[in-house]
DNA sequence: CGCCAGGGGAGCT
DNA sequence: AGCTCCCCTGGC
């Protein structure tokens, strides 16, 4: 186990802010996720944390993974202060921090998310997992399952997906295993690039879009100047930003900002009334 | 049963 | 850039 003290890491908020659909809360203070093939569980008592892993593990893997090694409040000092919406905004997601995820996984993950809730989202990620992915055991000696590789996608049929309940985003997903697993979108090369030119190279895949590419470049490649708009971050820019979201002033980091407007807009208001 | 929205995208103009 | 139509479930 490993216990850390840290500033502006809340799990329940990393949780909630949709960005993992691998993490889930199992008590109170309790949250386990599922990633790279590995199985942690986190548990949080303010500023107090402590992951099931060992110290090894945590250093090669976990603390990067939460992005423990990056300032947030360097991010959160730099906010301007007459900009109530997000100052409040950030206030009640300030815990938040941008996960460093699978490629694949994500790519996965957003191609299923469009016209899609979270929940669901979850049960078709969970699904896909345990048909298509490796059993394993966590520590407690319960069994979970890996993201599956898209070679292990690629030869299904899209029906085979509809069966775990994608509906007609199966042919996407078939589709991106496809062209990944024949060489044709080339993975680490995509990990290499910037950030406009991995949109780019991700825009070709059939059926990602914009907020999709741009989702897949925040969490999956952990460009942080990708800003994502969805129709709930589109709502709140026609709300409160109607001459546009001060990007000159978060540059490099807007993905960051998109975040905390994102999870206020979606868990804030309802959590407040 | 119908209706519609849920973190869009493709294919047009 | 803007518009239309499209895809599939789940909730009401």
């Amino acid at each position: 186990m490993v216990r850390i003290t840290t500033d502006n890491f809340d799990i329940r908020q990393i949780c909630d802010s949709g960005q993992c659909f691998r993490m889930e809360q199992q008590n109170a203070d309790t949250y386990s996720v599922i990633a790279s093939g590995r199985y942690l569980e986190i548990e949080q008592n303010s500023d107090a944390v402590i992951f099931s892993c060992g110290e090894e593990e945590f250093e090669a893997f976990w603390k990067r993974y939460f992005d423990l090694e990056q300032d947030y409040g360097a991010y959160i000092e730099n906010v301007n202060p007459n900009d109530r919406y997000l100052v409040n905004a950030i206030e009640f997601g300030s815990g938040i921090r941008i996960l460093r995820q699978d490629l694949w996984e994500m790519i996965v993950s957003f191609l299923i998310s469009q016209q899609n809730n979270i929940v669901r989202i979850r049960r078709c990620i969970r699904n896909i997992c345990e048909q298509y992915g490796e059993e394993r055991k966590n520590f407690r000696g319960m069994r979970y399952y890996t993201f599956p590789e898209p070679e292990a996608l690629a030869f299904l049929t899209e029906d085979a997906l509809k069966a775990c309940n994608l509906g007609y985003r199966s042919k996407y997903v078939v589709r991106a295993a496809r062209s990944i697993a024949d060489g044709e979108t080339d993975l680490a090369g995509v990990r290499k690039m910037k950030y406009k030119d991995a949109k780019a190279e991700l825009l070709k895949l059939y059926g990602v879009g914009e907020k999709v590419a741009d989702c897949i470049c925040l969490f999956g490649l952990h460009h942080l100047e990708a800003f994502p708009v969805d129709t709930h971050i589109l709502q709140a820019l026609e709300k409160h930003y109607k001459r546009g979201f001060p990007k000159r002033r978060y540059k490099g980091y807007e993905g960051v900002m998109q975040q905390y407007v994102f999870y206020w807009e979606l868990r804030g208001e309802m959590e407040i009334r």
